[in-house]
RNA sequence: CGCGGGGUAGAGCAGUCUGGUAGCUCAUCGGGCUCAUAACCCGAAGGUCGUAUGGUUCAAAUCCUGCCCCCGCAACCA
């Protein structure tokens, strides 16, 4: 066993929708975890790819007229077009329906097949027939399914089983072993609790209701279930059952998943005991880190609160992006993006911290020196207390990325750039050189790049681009691994340095934030063009929309807006909140008992942070607002049409 | 009583395990300096640590108890 090998990867990508500072956020952190372990000796290889199957991508593409093939590979492109921008440094891309990865997974299903891990039964839910879904007893809404609000059936449905109930006592055993296994601790808690204290149950590993996927050799009306798909990919990668299995024999048991707290389960439960089924060791460690929020919200597909990327590091380069992700959001725990962070945390350490240190190091050796890092003489207390920092720092930062936490490490990092700033003004450069005491200044400024030097070499692996752009400036080529780091002394003199450029250029906080938000504004106004004009719709487009009469049970104002009021609605045996913007034209009280029709199947939304089931129907009389009601009373719940 | 996380200065967080003068970053205010990108360095103001003026203790942000609020998960949905 190579002990210096480092096995690491980021969840595969769902590809139904765009990729968004979410999966950067995952993706970023792997890749800094990557460059340190690489810069610090270790044989990584660092895995991230794109999960390409399933029945939503087989829809999307529908929606889209194209095939399914046609619509990942458009994904596909997206996604590595995207991790370039970034600098992400992955060894390999997989994707689930490359040929390798599609063949394996049908030997691993012919494998547990073989060994009496999967066998054929009925899968027993509630299904609807129109949505061809199946859903669970808590998914219905108003014991309806919940896409169309039809009736569902109990139907069973031939299914192949993983016996998953059969590895609850080894699961039990190896977290016990390896209390390391699932991180953050807290997380193991809540697998515990929630899943296997209650009992696993086998878990169904095939469907029919779809063909977007894996179809199983032994039977191929059906097709593998998702998980089985995705999670295989992180053996597949390296060759597992196929000829060229060198990756495999190498790199295998992976040293780290990461992963979004959301999958958790999947990559602690139903992973394992796959991987105890095919009697491969397992993985060293599932982090389970928090969610990068947008304001309130998690920032998903599915609600469409998504920051572009591609538009943030056009505007602000990769680092500031990479170095905001890296720092801002701490160890484990969720944590929030806002336009305002990220302008302040750019500024405040990129900016004023780091740019400005080297910009005023590279000046004075100018100035002072001609541009040539002069010779040292004897160091004195104060330089020595940087040297110490300095020597000090690869241990600290080592630890802080051995648990994971890219915020500490370059909280201590940062420290030596804070420190050297300080370092100025206690030494007064300017003062020496009036003086004329051009041996202690020679000294000053050697330790000044020196600590430029240590801070660019160990901030390599967070933002790549930056410490090469440093390294160019102070007239030493980017090293690739830490040696340079252990001893202080490491600069010849002689060397010149080039002032050159700003390394970043100040933002304008206000100015930015204005601008940030005028493009928003125009985004979602592009979006409100698109809706439709007043042509001509048949019955069935009109049958989509679902209008029923609801009773108004309570209303009141929503806090800290103007227009809105929160409704909370009687309809049939259900109640409903909504929200609704005309706080302006009617008082709270007025509202409660009033009859009112409401689109029911409009998707749900946050509004100021409430949540929105539907919409009040009302006439905009010239700004005036009116809500619709019956002409008579009306129980609540019945349709309109 | 389903499970888990959280509620500490204007904002974002640390400190809670192992009780002992409440800390960091940003923002604010005052000062210093001029090498540098209105930056850098020093200092100040600002918190009854969700709540019960609850319990234990010489001493509670920290331990115990009740309550309130926010967020996530709850199995075939990635």
């Amino acid at each position: 066993m190579n002990e210096k090998k480092y096995y690491i990867t980021t969840p595969i990508y769902y590809s139904s929708g765009n990729f968004h500072l979410g999966h950067c956020y995952t993706t970023v952190i792997c890749d800094a975890i990557a460059r340190f372990k690489r810069m610090d000796g270790f044989d990584v290889f660092y895995l991230t790819g794109t999960d390409e199957h399933g029945q939503k991508v087989q829809q999307r593409a529908e929606k889209a007229g194209v095939t399914p093939k046609q619509f990942v590979d458009g994904l596909y492109a997206q996604i590595v077009d995207l991790w370039k921008t970034l600098d992400i440094s992955y060894d390999k891309f997989i994707r689930t329906t490359d040929g390798y990865h599609e063949k394996t997974v049908q030997k691993i299903y012919e494998k547990l097949l073989e060994s009496g891990d999967i066998y054929k039964s009925e899968y027993e839910g509630l299904y609807c027939t129109p949505c061809e879904a199946f859903w669970t007893e808590s998914q219905l809404v108003d014991g309806k399914c919940p896409d169309c609000g039809r009736k569902v059936v109990k139907q069973k449905e031939e299914s192949y089983f993983f016996r998953l109930s059969k590895y609850q006592d080894r699961l039990i055993k190896f977290y016990e072993e390896n209390p390391d296994f699932i991180s953050p601790k807290s997380r193991m808690n809540e697998m515990i609790n929630n899943f296997i204290k209650p009992g696993l149950k086998d878990l169904c590993i095939s469907r029919t209701t779809f063909d977007w996927g894996v179809k199983l050799p032994f039977d191929p009306k059906h097709v593998a279930y998702v998980w089985v798909d995705a999670l295989t990919n992180y053996v597949t990668a390296l060759g597992y059952l196929q000829p060229n299995h060198e990756n495999f024999e190498k790199y295998w048991p992976a040293d780290l998943h990461m992963v979004g707290k959301e999958i958790v389960r999947f990559h602690t439960i139903i992973w394992p005991a796959l991987l105890m089924a095919l009697n491969l060791p397992l993985p060293k460690k599932v982090y389970g880190h928090g969610w990068l929020l947008f304001g309130d919200d998690k920032m998903s597909k599915s609600k469409g609160n998504v920051v572009d990327p591609f538009f943030l590091v056009k505007r602000y380069g990769v680092d500031p992006i990479r170095y905001f992700l890296l720092r801002e959001i701490p160890f484990g725990s969720d944590g929030t993006y806002t336009n305002e962070a990220l302008l302040t945390r750019t500024n405040a350490d990129l900016v004023n911290d780091l740019g400005n240190l080297v910009s005023r190091t590279t000046a004075m050796v100018t100035q002072y020196f001609g541009g040539t890092i002069p010779k040292p003489n004897e160091y004195d207390e104060l330089d020595k207390e940087l040297i110490a920092l300095c020597e000090g720092a690869l241990v600290k930062v080592r630890k802080d990325m051995d648990a994971l936490s890219a915020p500490d490490a370059l909280c201590d990092i940062f420290k030596i750039v804070q420190r050297a700033n300080k370092y100025i003004d206690e030494t007064a450069p300017w003062t020496l050189n009036k003086q004329g005491e051009k041996d202690r200044l020679a000294t000053v400024m050697y330790v000044l790049c020196e600590c430029i030097r240590f801070a660019a070499t160990l901030l390599k692996p967070f933002i790549t681009k930056t410490s090469n752009t440093i390294f160019e400036k102070i007239g030493i080529s980017s090293p690739d691994n830490f040696d340079g780091v252990v001893k202080f002394g490491g600069i010849k003199d002689g060397t010149t340095v080039i002032k050159g450029e700003n390394l970043f250029n100040r933002l304008d906080v206000d100015k930015e934030l204005k601008a940030l938000d005028e493009i928003a504004a125009e985004q979602s106004e592009n979006k409100a063009d698109e809706k439709p004009s007043d042509d001509l719709i048949d019955i069935n487009d009109f049958a989509k929309v679902k209008l029923v009469t609801a009773k108004v049970i309570s209303c009141e104002k929503v806090a800290k807006s103007d227009k809105l009021l929160m409704f909370k609605l009687q309809v049939g045996n259900e109640v409903r909140q909504v929200v609704s913007g005309i706080a302006q034209h009617y008082a709270p009280e007025y509202m409660i008992g009033k009859s009112v029709v409401l689109v029911k199947n409009l998707k749900p939304a946050k509004i100021r942070g409430v949540e929105s089931n539907g919409m009040i129907l009302c006439c905009d009389d010239d700004g005036k607002v009116v809500f619709v009601t019956p002409e008579k009373d009306v129980e609540s719940g019945k349709v309109v049409r």
